[in-house]
RNA sequence: GCCCCGGUAGCUCAACUGGAUAGAGCAGCGGACUUCUAAUCCGCAGGUUGCAGGUUCGAGUCCUGCCCGGGGUGCCA
């Protein structure tokens, strides 16, 4: 038996599906047009319908014009399920026409036998290079929600596809370049010159701090002029605004200055502009470390790497007769689309400039077969402009491909507060990340003392840390991205329902189940250990146990990794009842102890390997 | 105005992409601990899936039109 043979007998939807599809194209020969038939199976939902399902009759009926059930009968009839599971008669088929079928339980132990391998069944796709845009910082900007969410899902959609054998390219595309930055940059130039700050000690904080003056002064309350001299608001109330503004249009073209400067390699704008990157990417891979997130400095694709190719990007453009002109700026025209601005009329380009060139970067370059921007939702029509043109413009093409390589926008919904606005501090400042992962810290190890006081302190920290880190990622990655959702402290740190921590605590219990074992001495042979399948709640586990490969492919086709979450919780629930009905080290037998121990075993496993694809660490004591 | 995304139990969320009686947790009520870590488990109660039509054997899921909320919308990124 080859290997790609035994991985496939291993998925019961699998092999079921090649019975019925067999049974059905016996059953209809020369009746049905056009290739193989879907044989939909599915695991049960209930129970009592028995463990898996095919709802093909239904569909079928319609194509063949037959009632459902006579159809279903058909199937069974034909249906050759060898000794996979019980008997099929008619007593099979249910309601319009659902065939259930129940394994046997020698089948099932033989499936969970198979399925405890070091890959825990999970198959390798047909590899792809895989390029996924995650984290996006900005230079001078602390991180906060928004970043969370790019970087924790982003890195489960990573780690998710590196499990299947792909090659995952991180590309953190960070906002470094631009007026904005000019505008720092120009800031921070003036107050060391001013001896206002320390260029030797500066700090993510004090770059903040300089962005938020610098926009503060550069923007121009023109319309509060407007309002002056048409409600004739007075004199001095005039005078205070025309200040403003001729102070912020000076300070605007100041930056614009700089930013000239900046792109002409000013050896001093340079290093400014170099301090602003060491210093918050510096932070930035700090939080990912602490985070767990696997980026790194050499995933940083920064918007600065494509200034030298947006002239040519836009050449291209309008040598494919893309581009026009309208109203001094360069726009490209899509069906049922805005128009996509790629230059403006000064010259200058745009954001969506710099994304078509990451777009050819990441294609031709990086050799992506498939590229996903794990992005705010908000950025929907952008993403779509920038596709759409991409196509157009042949940047999508991977060289000696037959087709366009997919390009994909995995939104994600905003963060709020309980007051269902948009998560902020009491003063309405974004929350710093690195804030929060202390305050999660904090509660943590505040919950840890009072559950079990036992632990020693330095544990206590790592424990805190840990749980703290899976707790807020779990509670990003748990519901549906595309939704915002509500952040709670009370809700991510609690140790009931679909949490990190509950998860981890499923975890820990088992581990402790073998800890107890060996001081027992009864921990030897179980790893090859007959699987004896026998109570319900057995049963129900080894059938969780084995829709984990499924799990884990669909995660990786959706891109929601919210899928693993609804399935550990799953899987977490399932154990705890087997556990609870099941005694593994009192267990009658020998056997069944052994069989059961195993059983503990893959589950703590399938576990840790889940939560390894959400970048969650497992603990063995908490 | 146009486009996109949401609307499911009092609250926070699921529902394997059209399948059987819409499921969890919290909150409420009632049970099970000299434990294999009770940070758990069992039970009760809680629903016109925003509204109205339509397609289908079957709709929370698909199509149309409304209502509510959020977001986006050529010279910021």
């Amino acid at each position: 038996m080859t290997q790609a043979h035994a991985q496939q007998r291993l998925d019961p939807v699998e092999m079921l599906g090649e019975r019925f599809a067999a049974a059905i194209a016996d059953a209809f020969a020369g009746k049905l047009e056009g290739g193989a038939v879907d044989p939909l199976i599915t695991p049960s939902k209930n129970p009592q319908h028995g463990d898996y399902q095919s709802n093909a009759a239904m569909p079928l009926a319609k194509t063949l014009g037959m009632p459902p059930r006579e159809v279903a009968k058909a199937i069974v009839e034909k249906l050759d399920l060898g000794d996979l599971a019980t008997p099929m008669d008619e007593s099979s088929i249910a309601g319009p026409g659902f065939i259930n079928v129940r394994l046997k339980p020698e089948t099932l132990a033989e499936l969970v036998g198979e399925l405890d391998r070091p890959g825990l069944g999970v198959k390798a796709e047909e590899q792809q290079t895989i390029v996924v845009d995650v984290c996006g910082v900005n230079l001078a900007k602390q991180m906060h929600v928004g970043h969370l969410r790019s970087t924790v899902i982003g890195d489960a959609m990573c780690r998710t596809l590196e499990k299947l054998g792909h090659t995952v390219i991180r590309q953190n595309h960070v906002g470094d370049w631009g007026l904005p930055i000019a505008m720092v940059v120009a800031k921070l130039q003036s107050e060391a010159k001013a001896g206002r700050i320390d260029l030797g000690k500066v700090t993510l904080d004090d770059l903040d701090r300089l962005y938020k003056v610098a926009k503060q002064e550069s923007s121009a309350d023109t319309k509060g002029l407007k309002a002056v001299e048409r409600f004739q608001l007075g004199p001095k109330a005039q005078a205070e605004l025309e200040a403003q503004v001729a102070g912020a249009n000076e300070a605007l073209e100041h930056a614009k200055q700089t930013l000239v400067k900046l792109q002409s390699g000013d050896a001093e704008i340079v290093a400014l502009w170099q301090k602003l990157y060491d210093v918050t990417m510096g932070a930035c891979l700090e939080t990912c470390k602490r985070l767990q997130a696997n980026i790194t400095a050499k995933d940083s694709a920064g918007e600065s790497s494509f200034r030298d190719q947006l002239g040519e990007i836009v050449q291209i453009l309008l040598d494919k007769k893309l581009a026009e002109e309208d109203g001094g700026a360069l726009v490209v025209r899509n069906e049922g689309l805005e128009p996509t601005l790629v230059r403006k009329s000064d010259g200058g380009y745009l954001y969506a400039t710099t994304d078509l060139a990451a777009v050819r970067k990441r294609v031709k370059q990086l050799g992506a077969d498939r590229v996903i921007y794990c992005v705010d939702a908000r950025q929907a029509l952008h993403f779509k402009q920038v596709f759409a043109t991409a196509k157009k413009a042949g940047f999508a093409h991977k060289i000696g491909a037959n087709e366009d390589s997919t390009l994909e926008h995995a939104p994600f919904g905003m963060v709020l507060g309980e007051d269902g606005r948009p998560f902020k501090t009491r003063s309405g400042e974004n929350v710093k990340l690195s804030d929060l992962i202390d305050e999660a810290e904090q509660r943590a190890a505040v919950i840890s003392t009072e559950k079990n006081p036992d632990l020693a302190g330095d544990e206590r920290q790592k424990i805190a840390h840990t749980v703290a880190v899976a707790a807020l990622k779990y509670a990003d990655l748990s519901s549906d991205r595309i939704k915002d959702y509500v952040f709670d402290w009370d809700r991510m740190l609690a140790f009931e329902g679909n949490t990190g921590p509950y998860l981890l605590y499923t975890y820990v219990r088992i581990r402790s189940i073998f800890r107890k074992a060996e001081e027992q001495g009864i921990v030897a042979g179980y790893e090859s250990a007959a699987l004896a399948i026998n109570e319900p709640e057995e049963k129900q586990l080894a059938l969780v146990l084995l829709r984990y490969p499924a799990t884990v492919a669909s995660v990786a086709r959706t891109l929601e990794p919210h899928r693993m979450c609804g399935y550990l919780y799953e899987l977490a629930g399932t154990f705890s009842r087997f556990f609870e009905h099941c005694p593994v080290l009192k267990a009658e037998t020998d056997v069944s102890r052994l069989s059961r121990l195993r059983l503990c075993d893959l589950t703590a496993r399938v576990l840790a390997d889940g939560l390894d694809c959400l970048g969650i660490q497992t603990l063995e004591r908490m």
